[in-house]
This record gives C-alpha cells, structure tokens and sequence, in this order.
DNA sequence: TTTTTACGTCAACCATGTTGACTTACTTTC
DNA sequence: GAAAGTAAGTCAACATGGTTGACGTAAAAA
C-alpha cells in the first residue's frame, strides 16, 4: 500500500526526514570515534587527547589560547591532557619568537606517528563512505555540514565545491580572511 | 597563483579533504549537541538524558536491553539516567505483557515536551542546514553518513533517495527485515 | 527442575568536563 | 618606567557519565 502520511501530510514528512538526520549524526558520530577511542585506550589515552593530538598537528605551532577556541573547554581541562602529552613526549612546547609568553605546541615524531595511527582509521572510514557514495554526495554531504556549524567556525571550510565533473584551478578566489594572522588554522591551506 | 598541490599531487587533495570532513564532523556534532546541552544544564540533566529520552520517544516501549544496544553503554551507565528520568517522571516503565521480566519504557506527558524543546532546536539547525543546501545536498548528506555508520546499525535508516525531483509513492518495497519483532527501531516506520 | 535471560543494584574507579582563586612572566599602554 | 593587561600555568573541589566486577530477583525457556 501507498505510504498515506508522506503524500497527505508534507509536514509530517519533514518531521520525519529531520529526525532522521538527528540519528543519523548520532550513530555516525558514534561509530567515527569508536576506532580511535579502542587503540587510545590501549595506551593510556582518551578521546580528548585525540582531540589536542589532531588539532595540534594540523595547525603545527599553534598557541594554546587557539586550541582552546577550538575545543571550546576551559584551560584547567586542556591543562590536564595537554601536560600529560607532553610528559610523554607526543606534544613539544617551544615559546613564540614575536610574544615569549606563548607556548606554541608541535608535534613530535612520537607524535606525528600517533596521529597517524588515529586517523588513518577516521579516514578510511570516511574514505569509504565517500567512495560509495559518489562526488556529488560528498560535495552535498560537506554542504549541509557546513551549514551545521556555527557560524565563527563555518568559515574554516572551503566547501565551494571542488573539482568533482569539471576540474578549474581555481585562481585566488579568497574565501576566507585570515583571523590570526601568522596561523593558518584547520583545513584552510591555500 | 594555482594551488600546485591541488593539480600536481592528487593524493594531497584526498589526504585534505578527508581532513577536511574529519573535521566538519566535529564541530558539526560540537555544535549540534551544543544547544540541548545548555537547556538540559538549566533542569539539572546532562547529554545522557537527552540520549536517553530521545530514543524512548522515539520508540515508544522499547526495552531496557534494546536501549542498551542503541547506545552502546553498559546498563549500569544507563541505570543512573534512567532511574533519574523515572523519579522525576520524564518516563514511566511498564511490565512487558509477552514477557513480564521487561520493563517497557515511555514518555510520560512531561517526557514529551522536554524531548520536543530539546529536539526542536537541533531540529531547527538542521533544517536551516538542509534549506540552504538544497534538496540534492540532503541526499548526498544522508547517503554519505549512512555509509559512515556500522554495518549493524546502517540498515535502520532508508537512504534510497525519497522524492526530491520526481516524487513517487514508493509501494511496499521492503528496505530492512525486521531483527526485532514488535519493535521498531530508529527510524524505520512503514 | 534447572538453566538462562532481563533487569536491577552496590561499590569502586576513571576520564573529562566545570568553577574559582591565585601566580608568573611577558607585553602594552599611559 | 610604572601600571595595566594578557598568555599560560597551577591548585582545589566538584559533576557527569563512562567503566569493571560481583551479586540478586523474577520470569521464561529448556
């Protein structure tokens, strides 16, 4: 029989669409860490040591003050991870050149290797879903996750729509003004 | 100037926009939760409530056992919101009629409206989210987090394409058996 | 009748978040 | 050059929500 509810009631199916995309977030989200959070565990890690790992090793040099925009957690929190990485010798600390009271944050090689590790579980997963999913849905899966997110952060992506059927360089197309100058910060390289 | 990295190295590109998604994906679900959040902290609730009433609401009579596998914690985990969310009459447990050894859990009238606050504001950003990428983009969202989730929970969500540019009143086409018998699970409602 | 299952409970522990108060070193401003 | 502001760290206390392990009760299944 004929679904009634999504051709009478268009609100209905709204609703329903909507809460599907709520589960759908919650499961992915779920399973995305899973990986990560099992090899963390073995070595005395959690999750939000990932979290330093990831963002320091994509913005190499980072101060602690933007990591913490970041995670958006209060300092005492990162204190506790951020030291212990660093007594362990994933995180290196050296002061910054132009204001001696930062504390800049690199990667070691320990940790470089670390980070692999952890993500090259997150990619693979994402990798996959991609691949059966087809450019197109990739380019409309980044859309509405940009979307999502606030707008302060919104701007750390480029989701113009990359080269999926017609490949064009792209020439100086500024997409985002640089916030901290001297840092470029999470995904926008360019 | 033209990216080099973008033309001369491909595997640099792929590296960098599954970078890219990785980190989407977190502050798309930082944000997301960020609002049920700050109202749960108001009543004195927590995240785990909010898990917890969404998928009772969601699948009125749901077993304790069911809940469990849905959020993957252990029942002691689950113990503690869940009997806080039966004191203060957020839901009520009824002895399972086939099997009185469970104990079916509702929303109680109380229940219902605190899902509906919590829901409708991530209910909102998601739509907002949707609106302005477009119908295609949802498809493409759904069908790349579909393929993110675990296989075992993957099949509770029908990604086939519904009505976008040609609605069709899909008729009896079977997209999941049912696993649980009485029972339907997250989104699966036919 | 025995065994298995669904659910609950007590206890201890851990990871990670919070607030609040205070310190140190350095930079900026007047 | 003194005063104010800022980057980072620290100590302490507490909350939330996960974990493991052991044990109990009632009902269903074998």
């Amino acid at each position: 029989m004929v679904d009634v509810k999504s051709v009478a009631n268009p609100l209905f199916l709204r609703e329903e669409e909507l809460r599907q995309a709520i589960e759908m977030l919650f499961f992915a989200y779920r399973d995305f860490t899973g990986g990560p959070d099992e090899m963390l565990a073995e070595i005395g890690l959690g999750r939000a040591h990932h979290r330093v790992i990831y963002f320091v090793g994509r913005n190499p040099g980072i101060t602690v003050s933007e990591l913490l925009k970041i995670l958006r957690i209060t300092k005492q929190s990162l204190s506790r991870v951020l030291s212990h990485l660093v007594e362990e010798e994933f995180i290196i600390q050296t002061p910054g050149e132009r204001d001696r009271r930062q504390r800049l944050l690199t990667l070691t090689q320990k940790g470089v290797e670390l980070e692999r590790r952890l993500t090259a579980d997150q990619r693979e997963r994402i990798a996959d879903a991609f691949r059966k999913a087809g450019a197109d849905a990739v380019q409309g899966f980044k859309l509405v996750l940009h979307g999502i997110i606030d707008a302060p952060d919104r701007e750390r992506f480029d989701v113009s729509g990359g080269p999926t059927h017609a490949p064009v360089a792209r020439v100086g197309n500024k997409i985002a003004g640089d916030k901290m100058p001297g840092t470029k910060i999470a995904g926008i390289k360019r």
